[in-house]
DNA sequence: AACAAATTGCTAAAAATTTAACTTTTGAGG
DNA sequence: CCTCAAAAGTTAAATTTTTAGCAATTTGTT
C-alpha cells in the first residue's frame, strides 16, 4: 500500500511523462503510454498516483492537470544518482566520459562550452 | 510475458543489484534485496530475468552466478539518456550543474580535473 | 560410493497491479 | 436554467507479479 520499495511498472511510466512533460492531464498521459490503456485506467493509476502522495492536482477548466509532489530538480538529482550508482561507480566523471562516447549523445559545442564553465567554476570553489 | 513495457518492480531491483555488483549469485542478490523475500524467490525471478534474457549464468562451484547480457556501459549510457530525457530536457549539462550543487553529490577535485580533461578533448574534436 | 549440505527447478497459491464497464459530476452553450 | 458532452469516481473482474513449499539435483567430504 504506503509502498517504500518503490513503484509499479504503470506507476513509473506516467511519473515518467508527467516529469518530462511538467505537468499532464490524463489526456496527456494517455497519449503517450505505450501499449495504450484505456483513457479510464489512466485516469485511475493518476488517482492512485495523488493518493500515494507522488502527485497532487489542480483544475484547469474541466480537465485536472497533475504535477509532481517532488521538485523536477530534486528528483532529477536523485535518479541521477542512482544511476551514477548502479552503472558508474558513483562517479560523475565516468557517466560524463561514456555520454560522450555515445554516438547519439553527443552534445553541441555551446553545451561543452557551458559544461567547461561549470567544471572551471567547480575547481575555483575546491581551493578556497 | 515477452514484456516490451519493461521490467516489473522486483526485476528491476535485481537487475540494479546485479549491475552495481557487475555478476551476483542468488544469495548475493538475496541479501541486498528489500522488504527480504525468500531465497527460493529470488532464485524464481532470477531464473525468469535470464529467460527474458536480461540474464544469463555460468557455473563457480555449486552456486549460479548471474551476470547482465547487454554490457554495464550501454545499459549505463541508455539509463543515463532515459535521465537526461525525464529530468534534464535531454541535456547532460543541466545534469552536471544539478549534480555539482547537490550537496552530498560534489565529486573529488581529482575528478573535476579529469572531466575538464575529457571536455577539453570532446570540444578539441568538435572543431576538427 | 554414500551422505549431507547447499543449491536449483517446479508448481501453484497469495498478493498486487492493471484494466475497463458503469455511474456520477461538472461546466459550457443554447 | 436545461441539456449534453467531457471528464471524474467507483467497483470489481482479469491479469501479472510475487511468493514460497517441496522435490530433485549437485558437489564436496568421509
Amino acid at each position: 500500500m504506503d509502498d517504500q520499495r518503490g513503484l509499479s511498472r504503470r506507476e513509473r511510466q506516467i511519473m515518467t511523462i508527467v516529469y518530462s512533460l511538467g505537468e499532464a492531464s490524463a489526456a496527456d498521459v494517455w497519449q503517450r503510454l505505450p501499449d495504450q490503456p484505456s483513457n479510464t485506467t489512466v485516469r485511475t493509476l493518476l488517482r492512485i498516483l495523488e493518493g500515494k502522495g507522488h502527485l497532487h492536482h489542480f483544475k484547469r477548466g474541466r480537465q485536472f492537470v497533475y504535477t509532481p509532489t517532488t521538485e523536477r530538480i530534486n528528483a532529477g538529482q536523485s535518479a541521477l544518482k542512482a544511476v551514477l550508482q548502479t552503472f558508474f561507480d558513483g562517479s560523475l566523471e565516468k557517466a560524463v566520459a561514456a555520454h560522450l562516447l555515445d554516438p547519439d549523445g553527443t552534445p553541441s559545442g555551446d553545451e561543452l562550452r557551458r559544461m567547461a564553465s561549470l567544471i572551471r567554476e567547480a575547481r575555483r570553489q575546491e581551493d578556497e
